[in-house]
RNA sequence: GCCGUUGUAGCUCAGUCGGUAGAGCGACGCUCUCGUAAAGCGUAGGUCGUCGGUUCGAGUCCGACCAACGGCUCCA
């Protein structure tokens, strides 16, 4: 439900970056420790690599060597029996965690088998990477710790001996490949995941919350819900709305439709194709290529299908001279874009190959930039509120300086000065956030709203973005009070996201109960025997009259199965006829919720699901 | 794209040692006319992801490819 998450407190991006003294921290990264000791005894040749305590668990990268035919050697999912098999012995041994100092020297000494650990101790020992490939400000202390037979650089902090780690309360749960230090340039590493908690009733109680979370999964209730499928001669990533799914597009766009036009936005309309010339000019060719489609060429002329929408709004923001009076102007269309992801990074609907963006760019003055960017957050809080969505961060994502002119458009003074400029806005309007470098937009800053699908992924959500680059590359100018050009700043902003992850987090967030405006069946109606089907159809008419999205079951099944099919579809009301209801004019209300009222006069239901529609009421 | 796992009816799954497929739900039909989460009986539905190989014979063994899933990388 929605406020399944109210009060969980919001982990952000901390578990490689906490260093408290946090006990089931402290289990987690003694348990990596005692892991890797198993691994280096079953596979003697193994290096090792990292091994951090993470949410929920902890890791250990290792790199096995080579098989006898030359590739690389990997875990098999059965070779985790084994080492959980090995750790629990050494857990039962209860042998101490030792602690001690070492020179950059010894510690070369000490691990001159282990070459990943001494590109580690070269790092630490030049004093601006830790041992987790972070950047930090000061030459830290190299340390080690130890116990039984297995010594790991380290600065802890752990248990005091392996026995604290409780045998029953830890679990080894995956084996996956993982890049060193993260760098898909990097070989490739065994990585085995493993979650541990105090007790065995942690454990038990963890493992049961991600079997919960898996019943919500989007791409699970979706199908069931005959919202979207994936279709195999389709293609990977490109979703089929089905029609309990269009009318969910529907009511999303029909609510922006309403607070944008509100909010002062003019709709626009643009396609879906757009020649190479454009887009060499926008900047994005240079910095995007690799996830667009390729191109098309047509009598010598080059096309690409569009990732975006913003140099087409941009061109009808030049399509005329514009004066500072008329700004800010606010360009707004839900635009289908397509992006070449690549076929790993496909998930469900929350990542897709086509996609339609609640998208608007914003062209406003420097003076106006602070109202309009806080305008935006406004709307992303009041979708939020309606949505009840209550676990997300508030995202800076900064530039990185030794990116420009690779990643991002190389002009610090701007970077600096627009960063700046989003932070005193968040700052003044009283709106936490957090501060995340190397996330930019290659065009600019941006806030970023992420949030976590069902199975803890983190994903942004919503985006508001600056952009100091684009309108000047278009020649995007207004004239200001002097009868001078000026070159506008541009807001680009998706409060709602795109259809697919909008709707793709909402079906988890919601566990599939819609609420009543956004169901796509609102109403069942659910004759007693078919002697009341006749009164069934008066009733389903009259609602379709009221303009509701309801069906009556008139299928042969028996009234308990009819129950049992609409609360599985998850219709928030359910009216139940038979001799009574027609005898009194009236149905007998059933929600979703199972709660009941019975005798209800139909024009009592009309009104009260008028009611909750009209208002987007957040119960049914 | 990379590492690993998986792929049998619309859905969820079974299928032993290689001998040409089976259940439940769903769909459809018939019977029952029933008061708030599963009535009974019957029928239809499958190139076993695709292509190739081994074999007298392949859902089963081998290879390649495709897709999904768990991660890495990446991202709205």
């Amino acid at each position: 439900m929605a406020n399944d998450n109210a009060g969980k407190k919001v982990e952000y991006a901390s578990a490689r970056k906490r260093r408290d003294m946090d006990e089931l921290y402290k289990i987690r990264h003694s348990a990596a420790h005692v892991m890797a000791q198993a691994v280096l005894e079953l596979y003697p040749e193994a290096k090792i690599a990292i091994g951090p305590p993470i949410e929920n668990g902890f890791y250990y990268d290792f790199d096995l060597g080579l098989d006898e035919d030359g590739s690389p050697r990997t875990f098999r999912p059965e070779d985790l029996n084994a080492i959980e098999k090995r750790m629990r012995q050494i857990i039962s041994g209860k042998h101490e965690f030792v602690y001690r100092e070492l020179s950059a020297a010894e510690a070369r000494q000490l691990f001159a088998e282990q070459p990943y650990k001494l590109e580690l101790i070269d790092g630490l020992d030049e004093g601006e990477i830790d041992e987790y490939g972070n950047e930090v400000a000061e030459k830290p202390a190299i340390s080690a710790y130890k116990h039984d037979t297995f010594e790991d650089l380290c600065r802890g902090p752990h248990v005091e001996h392996t026995g604290k780690i409780i045998a029953d309360g830890f679990q080894l749960l995956s084996v996956a490949g993982a890049y060193w230090r993260g760098d898909e340039n990097n070989p490739m590493l065994q990585r085995i995941y493993g979650t541990a908690w105090r007790n065995r009733k942690g454990l038990k109680t963890y493992l049961a919350q991600v079997a919960e979370a898996k019943k919500r999964d989007h791409r699970k209730l979706g199908r069931e819900l005959e919202i979207f499928i994936f279709e195999e001669e389709i293609g990977p990533g490109l979703p089929l709305w089905l029609p309990r799914g269009a009318i969910i597009i529907e009511e999303l766009e029909r609510l922006a439709k309403e607070t944008e036009e509100a909010a002062g936005y003019q709709r626009v309309r643009t396609p879906h194709l757009t020649k190479e010339d454009l887009f060499i000019r926008s900047g994005h060719l240079a910095f995007y290529k690799d996830s667009m489609y390729p191109p098309m060429e047509m009598e010598g002329v080059t096309y690409y299908v569009k990732p975006m929408n913003c140099p087409m709004h941009h061109k009808i923001f030049g399509s005329k001279l514009r004066s500072y009076r008329e700004l800010p102007v606010r360009l707004a269309e839900y635009g289908a874009c397509y992006r070449y992801e690549q076929s790993g990074e496909l998930f469900g609907l929350m990542r897709v190959r086509s996609m339609q963006m609640n998208d608007a760019h914003i062209y406003c003055t420097q003076e106006q930039f602070t109202e309009e960017f806080m305008r935006v957050v406004d709307l992303y809080k009041y979708y939020f509120e309606l949505f009840e969505i209550e676990r997300f961060v508030m995202r800076l994502s900064t530039h990185h300086p030794k990116k420009l002119g690779e990643k991002y458009i190389d002009n610090l003074p701007l970077w600096q000065k627009t960063e700046e400029m989003v932070r005193r806005a968040m700052t003044e309007g009283n709106v936490p956030f957090v501060e995340e470098p190397d996330e930019a937009a290659f065009y600019g800053p941006k806030i970023d709203v992420q949030i976590w699908s069902a199975i803890s992924r983190e994903f942004t959500l919503a985006t508001n973005q600056v952009d100091f680059a684009q309108p000047e590359r278009l020649d995007l100018s207004y004239i200001n009070a002097n009868g001078e050009k000026e070159i506008p700043l541009c807001i680009h902003r998706a409060p709602l996201s795109t259809h697919e992850r909008m709707i793709g987090f909402l079906i988890e967030h919601y566990g599939g109960n819609f609420p009543v405006w956004l169901s796509p069946e609102q109403v069942r109606v659910i004759p007693v025997t078919a002697s009341h089907n006749e009164y069934a159809l008066q009733i389903e008419e009259r609602l379709t009259d009221a303009g509701s999205r309801v069906a009556a079951d008139l299928s042969n099944d028996r009234m308990n199965n009819k129950i049992r099919q609409a609360q599985r579809m998850k219709v928030p009301y359910m009216l139940v006829v038979g001799d009574r209801e027609v005898e009194e004019n009236t149905v007998s209300l059933r929600r979703r919720d199972g709660s009941r009222q019975n005798g209800m006069p139909i024009e009592g239901f009309v009104a009260l699901i008028s009611e909750r529609v009209a208002n987007r009421a957040k119960t049914v």
